[in-house]
DNA sequence: CGTTCAGTTTCATTATGTGAAACTTGGTTT
DNA sequence: AAACCAAGTTTCACATAATGAAACTGAACG
């Protein structure tokens, strides 16, 4: 018995599959799985059997394909409405993003993840799950270095420990020091930049989403481009960045995640 | 509610309890799940540690409770992208939507049940998952006719199986044979109404979506009012919902559902 | 036909999940 | 403060359910 997120428990080497499926990203023949996966071909075949019986994956029979299955967006439904920040928050996304007319994302952190639960582009009017669900690093993303510079210590040296340092640009932080230092500026300016760190030419100011007791709920943060815009130019939102992030946390802590002791 | 996770499988059975938790649709503390689960206390106690330890199910420490987790967010954008129409029914649903002004569904069926995928309403221009991932009944809306017209019988007679038969309106069809007396007629016309047989006042035109091989991908439906509309005046939105659904079989065929002979 | 490859089934073995009961914790009543 | 209670957690003998090597099917190809 391993103390992996893989060795234990049967639900979670199913779970384990099912990440497997969605990583492809397409539908995927059970010999593709078969080749990228750790069990044994009847032990897979079962569970792919198990996981297509109860809804989690679809079984095309013309192709012979696997993809995830509907019973997730339902599930999702749920998880969506009820955990996530992005219920709550909808309308000051939405007032945000009309004010500044800017993409604005709003975040959580998954793990040591970034999760992006919802998004506004200004121009192009909507955009669905293809925003909400996509994962990003934390250390080098305006809203990850948000959530990161306003975690418990505990939590954010697991966090720090699982962030890959990848090298995407120039800017990017590479080291646990260089990352830490720029998490205690963030910490006592109260907001983050993202600098180009992700990708050149993009910039961003990012503001993390508290409770009162200073628990991390999420982060929210307006994007621009160089081309377009600077750091300093970007600070002219900062108001209303703020009043929106303050605006969610207080709903949010009425609502579901209240303090324990205040 | 449903025959998920009866005695196969303990995969199955944690799904059930995922689909418990999600049917709350608010954060739930232990006990009250005990009170509706099948499962003794230490069962469910461990299903409920495995499963947020996996990240399917979130639990906050302060007000003792579990909700759906963001794994699930994760997987769902895969399952949205990869095995939903949605993605490539997009721009169609938009479309049809600005051309008709009134608000349009896009449904797959997910076993026997309506599982609505996108939707667009004309006036308020943004809905995400608080739509997309909404289950209905098959056998008195719109999609859910139009979808179940077109389905081999084998198929047919397994969804009808499993309708609940309420009647929700006097117009609701509440026997089988009276019901395979529409889809007949829906076969033959090709496209379904809903005569406000799910909800007083409410009237629709749906449309299926159909591989080149009649294969039932999903459905479309433009929605409206008694008040506003009657059913002979939503036929003019037939020709373009039935382009739009033409277009959105013919990207998906070439895409992601290609039929086996031809 | 014989070979190969992808997918499916079998079955003895053993790991895993099971659940009654005991225990802990924290709050409420007497 | 002792007694009580309810919610949550842990234990452990037992039985069910998962495991995976190997055998099987059935196309597709030459």
């Amino acid at each position: 018995m391993t103390e992996r997120g893989q060795g234990d428990g049967t639900v979670a080497k199913a779970l384990a599959v099912m990440d497997e499926v969605a990583g492809f990203g397409r539908p995927v023949r059970f010999s593709e799985l078969l080749d990228r996966s750790p069990y044994p071909k009847a032990t897979l075949y079962r569970f792919v059997q198990v996981l297509t019986k109860q809804g989690m994956l679809h079984f095309d029979p013309d192709r012979q394909t696997y993809a995830p299955g509907l019973r997730l967006v339902r599930l999702a439904h749920a998880a969506w409405q009820t955990s996530a920040l992005a219920p709550i928050a909808r309308r000051h996304v939405d007032a945000l993003s009309d004010a500044v007319g800017e993409t604005v994302h709003l975040a959580q952190l998954d793990g040591a993840q970034v999760l992006y639960v919802d998004k506004r582009n200004a121009r192009q009017p909507i955009e669905m799950f293809s925003a909400a669900g996509k994962v990003g690093p934390a250390y080098c993303t305006g809203v990850g270095k948000a959530m990161l510079a306003f975690l418990p210590e505990a939590d954010l040296a697991r966090a720090i420990a699982q962030q890959s340092f990848h090298r995407f640009t120039d800017h990017t932080y590479t080291t646990e020091a260089a990352l830490r230092s720029e998490l205690a500026a963030i910490h006592a300016r109260g907001f983050a930049y993202d600098r180009e760190e992700h990708e050149p030419g993009i910039i961003c100011i990012a503001h993390p989403i508290l409770t009162r007791g200073g628990r991390v709920l999420g982060a929210m943060s307006v994007t621009s481009t160089t081309a377009r815009e600077t750091l300093e130019g970007l600070d002219r939102h900062l108001p209303r960045i703020r009043a929106a992030a303050e605006a969610i946390a207080a709903e949010a802590q009425d609502w579901r995640f209240p303090d324990a002791a205040e």
